[in-house]
DNA sequence: GGCCGGACGTTATACGTAACACCAGGCGGC
DNA sequence: GCCGCCTGGTGTTACGTATAACGTCCGGCC
């Protein structure tokens, strides 16, 4: 049978266009079966291979600058090695930083993290994962609605949730922030300032994280002997979170002293508003965030906030998923949080 | 390092009623051949197969709950349907917002956008993409420095660059911001204020978006009969420009009246700086940014800056690169920016 | 001398899909 | 009566990889 091909192993041939190289054309190269490639790059030649070939076929192998065909591999060993992570948005810092965590332990484990960025939770169930059709082994899913769990769910895909309910009978492994710890805490802070009249900022999100906010903060006021603070909803968008504090400070009878935020963006937004009302801050109002964003420190005043271990909880859920792809049980994970006292929460005014 | 972990796929699933359905099942129960069901379910049937019969086929394949095999498809066909995005840093919002304009055009033309958030542009040369080893059809990297564009460049894939040097002879087809007409923008603006001492904050990074800052203000000035600009360098980072600004107006000689910052984050740092020294905004000093993150609309007075067609970029690059990928060639876009005049610049002060 | 077994490789195969080449039957034209 | 063509499919192959199953040489031991 004639053959065309032409390389007999003469030098190079980095990205030039013409088509990529398989084993079979480093076996070529190398005067050994394409079986030896796959054991040789596979690091499992040991005592089948003798270290002269071995040698060989590395070097034929970056002569070429053969690349293995990761479909083809994927295809092979049924896995491919790659985790989805789902976010609700990237353009909040939160979800960069636990993609970097989560990046860190699968590189580690020879594994892949891709991103997928969900407008609203996920999509049809017909095909949750929109633009990322890529070949994947298992999914993170962080801050999801419950109905987009569902649909994930459809996948029949291992799953772990961050930031979700951990106590739904039946559910995925969780990994979790102390949500409610945090802002038990940032309560505290804030009555321990004295403090008795504190509006809450909340975010109009229906997910998990953002509901048990409200009960831990209604929970901790209740256990000083004090209402339920005013709750505003507002967008997780600065302008909303303006409007919703000049509400909170405009409203009948007496003014807030302290605006209890439940994200750092919500933060910035009452900032703004208090000081259109012409407030100062801290010494008319106090306001705290929830994030520990870089741009809690960007502000002036620097914004008292909880610090959020993001890539903690991106590496912690990374590893549980890697437990579960090899059938060891994930059982869920809890991460404390720390109260970051700055320039934006002092004593409260008298009168 | 864990070894047996690799039948992840294979096990029984106990939701999906054991392993997951192929194309041939599909076929068995619409009992119809394999072939068959790749004409209906590729959509090229017309003609060829009956309409009754496609039916079958759709409804058994709705039955079964059958999905594709990715990797098998990318094998097949050669091509993932995939692209591949490189971005220095997820956390800066201008490239989560690429992403979002990219993932657009991709999706409406049956592709997938994948992310690679690259410290330090790119990884060594062996494994340009670490963490995101999925097989991939073509490239968009952003914002690259020269050695990293190198290292992908090995890759042999279809590239394309967004905001980098589009005078590279035989370089890749870039896609740009009108970053030096922006400055000019800038610097014009505050000219028109009056200012005359203007010190230049720019960032410490050797990419090209950010070489052609500081010569379009340069020459701007000049044009102006000014000298060149006081540059301080800066990481991108809020503290790193406090800093900075603070040296800039503590340095020897008359203090500059205003604050030319490259990013919104170094503007963000400036304010901080100026206040630190008791200065007003813009009263005593005038502050711009560049990029109109949400942050340049938290930060108080609201920063002048100069609005980003993130999206559209990402939208163009996408275009580009399915043009590449189609055989067409892909001319170099340059995309205008617009000026937000907003509070933190205002005339210079007299004397 | 025959046989065993370690060292060193090779041959063959399957993964799931898409598409090319073929084929059976019916029908109209000449 | 034969050809050509249209309709509605089917058999088969190849993509590139990993690995199970199988050889082959050769030194050593009873």
């Amino acid at each position: 049978m004639p053959e065309p091909d032409t390389d007999a192993g003469s030098g190079p041939r980095p990205g030039a266009g013409g088509t990529r190289p398989t084993s079979r054309d480093v076996a070529r190269a190398a005067g050994v079966s394409q079986a030896t490639v796959s054991l040789v790059l596979g690091d499992k030649w040991r005592g089948r291979v003798s270290e002269r070939t071995a040698r060989a076929v590395r070097v034929a192998a970056g002569d070429l600058g053969y690349r293995p065909n990761l479909a083809a591999r994927s295809l092979r060993l049924g896995a491919t090695r790659t985790a989805l992570l789902v976010v609700p948005a990237l353009t909040h810092e939160y979800f960069a930083r636990v993609y970097a965590g989560a990046a860190e332990v699968a590189d580690a484990h020879g594994f892949g993290v891709v991103l997928y960025p969900s407008p609203a939770g996920v999509g049809p169930a017909r095909d949750p994962f929109g633009s990322a059709r890529t070949a994947i082994d298992g999914v993170i899913a962080s801050s999801m609605a419950a109905d987009a769990l569902a649909a994930i769910g459809d996948g029949g895909l291992p799953l772990v949730m961050l930031d979700s309910d951990p106590d739904v009978p039946g559910g995925p492994p969780t990994v979790n922030l102390a949500v409610a710890d945090g802002l038990r805490q940032v309560t505290r802070h804030l009555l321990g300032l004295g403090h008795r009249r504190v509006a809450h900022i909340a975010a109009d999100v229906d997910t998990w994280t953002f509901r048990v906010r409200t009960e831990a903060v209604t929970a901790e006021l209740a256990a000083a002997g004090l209402p339920p603070a005013p709750r505003r909803l507002s967008a997780l968008d600065v302008t909303a979170a303006r409007d919703a504090a000049v509400a909170a400070l405009t409203a009948p009878g007496p003014r807030p002293t302290a605006l209890l935020c439940d994200d750092d963006i919500l933060a910035a937004g009452a900032c703004k508003g208090a000081r259109a009302l012409g407030l100062r801050i801290p010494q008319d109002v106090s306001v705290s965030g929830f994030d520990d964003l870089a741009l809690s420190s960007a502000l002036d005043p620097e914004l008292t906030t909880v610090r959020l271990p993001a890539e903690s909880i991106g590496r912690h859920g990374m590893t549980a998923l890697l437990a579960l792809l090899a059938g060891r049980p994930a059982p869920p994970v809890e991460l404390p949080l720390t109260l970051v006292p700055r320039a934006s929460t002092a004593s409260a005014p008298r009168g």
